[in-house]
DNA sequence: CAAATAGTGTCTTTAAGACACTATGAT
DNA sequence: ATCATAGTGTCTTAAAGACACTATTTG
């Protein structure tokens, strides 16, 4: 019974978020080649001998921005495998991987020498990726929105030391509304294990300054943050 | 630059879940060849010429249910890609679906005559099945019970009518918690599109008649049902 | 001082959960 | 009548959200 048991190629691709000037941003890179020469399109690359697709992402995430994988938690968004998504030839299948970065100064150009850029995701999207990058992107800014409502993934977008505004933004951003300063000051200090007070301080052009903290063990955000319905 | 572009072979498994007498339980199939010979596993199959991913594991739920996938909702459970997962051979990378069902009468005997049948999802964990498939299961149930929080999943669990006992019986076998019952009828009942009366009553030996439901169009469930917390 | 941003207090509304109670059937 | 299961009422508590208010900085 060996009917037809194709094989195909395996690809793990990219979705690399990070807030740019409180906005939600992606790293994509310009595509050399045809198909879809000059285009955008996620970071990605083909498994290898003896890897797991996980270690696949995580040597291109190593390769386009100079980030340790093992610091950064990858999660899949999912498999996309139609048939025709690859019009060199049929059967190459990717798996997407979702990273959340801190804002890197610019990302490291890639080892392979591609011009890789942040572009904000609502460009992104208009603009039009190669191949079924869109959807992909998609799939994967959706499960980064509900994983702010449910794990502590947030304090990921920043650096080691934040303050509680910086953490409102990076909400603000990835789900694109506007939370009231004052709640989102009490949910997130009274969560268990969100985030721990450093002690220090940052001082603000104009204002009181803001009490820093850094990323506290939980994974988990219970009780939940709450996203703001909109059809409601 | 082909360097180590490496092709694979793909299959999709299953972890098709029902409640058969009040237990969680897994559609399994007894391995006919080596490697483990005689184990039980997820029903599952390679992909075949211009398939999706989705489309192979439409084709095993048809084969191996008789349930028409445009019925029943697959659902992404992820992809699993350790190189040594196929004692055989290396790079047989698989996708998993889960798939819910409503009580079937027996597990239809799979067209290619494999011996299928239903295993309560405790038992299967601790027997040990072939493969990874432990691991695949433990994500698929734990998937599940995700989805039972935030959609209406839950109603696929039970045929084309329902009380609002059957309906709490599902939450509890799938999340292994008793429930309070006036509270979860008030809130089923309350949520906007989760079920609908059809009018019809279903008489019990001994006791009040319940009223009967099916489906609502809703697909999101708001407010979502809270899961009782463990450690708290 | 005013302006600006950080953070606290407190009230209202909503939902969760406990559980007493009523309803409707079989025997 | 009793027993059993279905379903409602109501109270308590916890959390969401609105928003007035206080705190700490710079100019």
């Amino acid at each position: 019974m060996s009917r037809a048991r194709q094989t195909v190629t395996l690809t793990a691709d990219l979705v690399i978020l990070t807030i740019r000037d409180g906005v939600l941003s992606v790293l994509l890179v310009e595509r050399e080649n045809e198909p879809f020469q000059g285009r955008l399109a996620l970071p990605g690359g083909f498994l290898r001998g003896d890897e797991s697709l996980e270690r696949t992402a995580a040597r291109e995430l190593a390769e386009e921005t100079g980030l340790d994988a093992g610091a950064l938690r990858l999660r899949q968004v999912g498999v996309y495998s139609a048939p025709d998504r690859d019009p060199r030839r049929p059967r190459v299948v990717t798996c997407a991987y979702l990273a959340i970065a801190p804002d890197l100064p610019v990302p490291v150009a890639g080892s392979d020498a591609r011009a890789a850029r942040w572009v904000p995701v609502a460009e992104a999207a208009t603009a039009g990726l190669a191949f079924d990058h869109d959807l992909i992107l998609a799939d994967a800014v959706e499960l980064a929105r509900t994983l702010l409502q449910f794990s502590t993934i947030a304090t990921a977008f920043c650096g080691p030391e934040f303050t509680i505004g910086d953490l409102r933004e990076v909400y603000e951003a990835v789900w694109g509304v506007g939370l009231d300063k004052p709640n989102f000051h009490r949910k997130v200090t009274d969560a268990d294990g969100f985030v721990v007070p450093t002690g220090g301080k940052r001082p603000s052009p104009s204002g009181r300054p803001a009490a820093l903290y850094r990323a506290g063990g939980a994974t988990e955000l219970v009780p939940p943050m709450t996203r703001p319905r909109l059809g409601t």
